[in-house]
RNA sequence: GGAGAGAUGGCUGAGUGGUCGAAAGCGCUCCCCUGCUAAGGGAGUAAGGGUUAAUAGCCCUUCGAGGGUUCGAAUCCCUCUCUCUCCGCCA
C-alpha cells in the first residue's frame, strides 16, 4: 500500500508515476473522496468526543447526586446523528480503502519504462552457453527417455499442469533443494523456517496478492477459507505482521522451501509443454526484513545469493532488470534471473528477486523501533527465489544432458546423490 | 470428538457499568545518591488514525474478533476465533 498520506498529498503526482506500469488511477475522483472522507470524518470524530464528554458529566453529576434528566435530554438524539454520521463515513472509507488496496508500489527510479518482457533491461550474463555434439533436446524428451518424467499419471491423477517425477529425476530435485537450503543457511546468513502452505485471506492481504489477485490463488471451500501459498513468500513475509522488531535483531533473513500452488488464470496458452508452467511446483525462497535504509543493498545481496546457487550448479545466466511494465504489482524494483535452457535455446525465468519497499510492511503493520526516534517504523521487505526447484531441474536435464540419453549430475549435486554420478534411463516403475 | 478453564500494555497480572488507556510488579529509558559492583530514591515508558507546516497541541479508535444493550462497556448479553488442561483418536 502506497502511503496514505503522501497519496493524498500527491495524487496527481503517483498517477503519473503508476502510469509508467500502464495503471490508470483516476487521482481527481480520488481526491474529491479523500474531501469528502475528511469532511465526515471530523464531523463524527467532534460528535463522538461530545457524547465522551456528556457522558463523563453525567457520570460525574450521578456520583454527587446530582439529578441527571436535564443531561440525558440533552443527550438523547447524538445516538441517532452519531450513527447516521459513522455509516456515511464507513461507506466512503471503504471506497477510499479499496482504491488503496488496488494501488501498486511506486517504482524505484532505476526501473526501466517499457511495456513488457522484451523492455527489460540485460544488466549482466554469467557462464558459457553449452554447445552439444548432438541435437540438444528438451527436457521433456529428455525425462520421458529416461522414463521418468510421467505426464500420463500425473493427467490421470490430477489433470495438467501437474507432474510425476520418478526415480532419479525425483532425487535429483530433492538434491537442488538440499543444496540450496545448505548454501543459504551455511554461506549467506540464512535461517530455515518451515511455514504452512494454507494460509487466511489475511496473509495474502498482508503480501498483496489479495484483493487484486484472487483468481491466481486456489482456495479452500470451509466457512473460513484457506488459500494455498503461491509461493513461501507469503507465509514467511507474515511472520513480521502486526509485530514491531527490535533494532538489533534486523536484518531478518529467512530461507523456506515450500510447495506453490498456483492457478495460472491468464496463462491457458503459454508453456503447456513440460513442466515450466505448473499448478504445483517447489521452491526455496529467500526473504528479508530489513531497515529502510539497508533495502537497496539487501536486493543486489539477495540477489547475488540467488546467482550463487546458479553458479554452483554452472548454469549459464543472465539478470536483467524488469521494465515498469513487467514489475509485479507490490515490487518497487525485480531482478529476474534467467537461466539458459538448450532445449528452448532461450533464457527463462529461475529467479525473481524483489525489494517492497515498505508496501508489504504498511499493508501487514510491520515494524521496527528505530533506536534515534524510538518510534515504530515500518520496515522494508524483500524477496526472491533461491532459486525454483522445477526449473532448476529442468535447466540441470537440458544443460547436463549427454548424448546417450542420460543426464550427467552437477558436481556440487554429487554429496546429495548417494553415489549416483549421472541419471540413466529406466525400463518401467 | 467430549469436558473444563481462559484471551487485558514488551512480559507477569489486577480490574464485574462512569473519575479506566487501564493498579501493581518485572523489564526498559533518563536523572539523583552511594568513591567500583550490588543496593536505594525520583521521573518517564502502548499502538493506530484524524486535524495540522508540525513526531506542538487537540481529538477519535483500540483490553482476542464481530454484533448488541446503555447517556456511558475491559466490565452486561449474543455469535465466532484462538489458546491451555484432562479424556478419546491419531502420523
Amino acid at each position: 500500500m502506497i502511503d496514505p498520506k503522501y497519496l493524498r498529498q500527491n495524487a496527481a503526482a503517483v498517477a503519473t508515476e503508476l502510469a509508467r506500469r500502464g495503471f490508470d488511477f483516476d487521482a481527481g475522483a480520488y481526491v474529491e473522496l479523500e474531501e469528502q472522507r475528511k469532511k465526515l470524518q471530523v464531523a463524527t470524530e467532534a460528535l463522538r468526543a461530545e457524547r465522551n464528554s456528556s457522558a463523563k458529566s453525567i457520570g460525574q453529576a450521578k456520583a454527587q447526586g446530582k439529578d441527571v434528566a436535564p443531561l440525558l435530554a440533552a443527550v438523547k438524539d447524538l445516538g441517532d446523528r452519531l450513527d447516521a454520521a459513522g455509516i456515511d463515513l464507513s461507506a466512503v472509507l471503504e471506497g477510499i480503502q479499496s482504491i488503496e488496496y488496488g494501488l501498486p508500489n511506486i517504482l524505484a527510479d532505476r526501473v526501466p519504462t517499457g511495456l513488457d518482457e522484451f523492455d527489460n533491461r540485460e544488466e549482466r550474463r554469467w557462464g558459457e552457453i553449452p554447445t552439444f555434439e548432438f541435437d540438444a533436446r528438451d527436457h521433456v524428451d529428455i525425462g520421458s527417455g529416461l522414463g521418468m518424467l510421467d505426464f500420463d499419471s500425473a493427467n490421470k491423477i490430477s489433470g495438467s499442469r501437474f507432474t510425476v517425477m520418478h526415480a532419479g529425476l525425483a532425487r535429483l530435485q530433492r538434491a537442488l533443494i538440499q543444496l540450496m537450503l545448505d548454501t543459504h543457511t551455511a554461506d549467506h546468513g540464512y535461517q530455515e523456517v518451515y511455514v504452512p502452505y494454507l494460509v487466511h485471506s489475511a496473509a495474502l492481504y498482508g503480501t498483496g496478492q489479495l484483493p487484486k489477485f484472487e483468481d491466481d490463488q486456489f482456495k479452500t471451500n470451509g466457512e473460513v477459507p484457506f488459500y494455498l501459498i503461491p509461493t513461501a513468500e507469503v507465509p514467511v513475509t507474515n511472520i513480521v505482521r502486526d509485530s514491531i522488531i527490535d533494532a538489533d535483531r534486523l536484518p531478518l533473513r529467512f530461507v523456506a522451501h515450500t510447495p506453490c500452488f498456483r492457478s495460472e488464470a491468464g496463462s491457458y496458452g503459454r508453456d503447456t509443454r513440460g513442466m515450466i508452467r505448473q499448478h504445483q511446483f517447489e521452491k526455496v525462497e529467500l526473504v528479508q526484513m530489513v531497515r529502510p535504509s539497508d533495502s537497496e543493498a539487501a536486493l543486489e545481496e539477495l540477489t547475488s545469493h540467488a546467482e550463487r546457487i546458479l553458479q554452483i550448479l554452472e548454469l549459464p545466466y543472465r539478470v536483467v532488470t524488469l521494465c515498469s511494465g513487467d514489475v509485479g504489482f507490490s515490487a518497487a524494483i525485480t531482478y529476474d534471473l534467467e537461466v539458459w535452457l538448450p532445449g528452448q535455446e532461450n533464457y527463462r525465468e529461475i529467479s525473481s528477486c524483489s525489494c517492497f519497499t515498505d508496501f508489504q510492511a504498511r499493508r501487514m503493520q510491520a515494524r521496527w523501533r528505530n533506536p534515534t526516534t524510538n518510534k515504530p517504523e515500518l520496515l522494508h521487505t524483500l524477496n526472491g527465489s533461491g532459486v525454483a526447484a522445477g526449473r532448476a531441474l529442468v535447466a540441470v536435464m537440458e544443460n547436463y544432458q549427454q548424448s546417450d540419453g542420460s543426464i550427467r549430475i552437477p558436481a556440487a549435486l554429487l554429496p546429495y546423490m548417494g553415489g549416483l554420478t549421472a541419471i540413466e534411463p529406466m525400463i518401467g516403475y
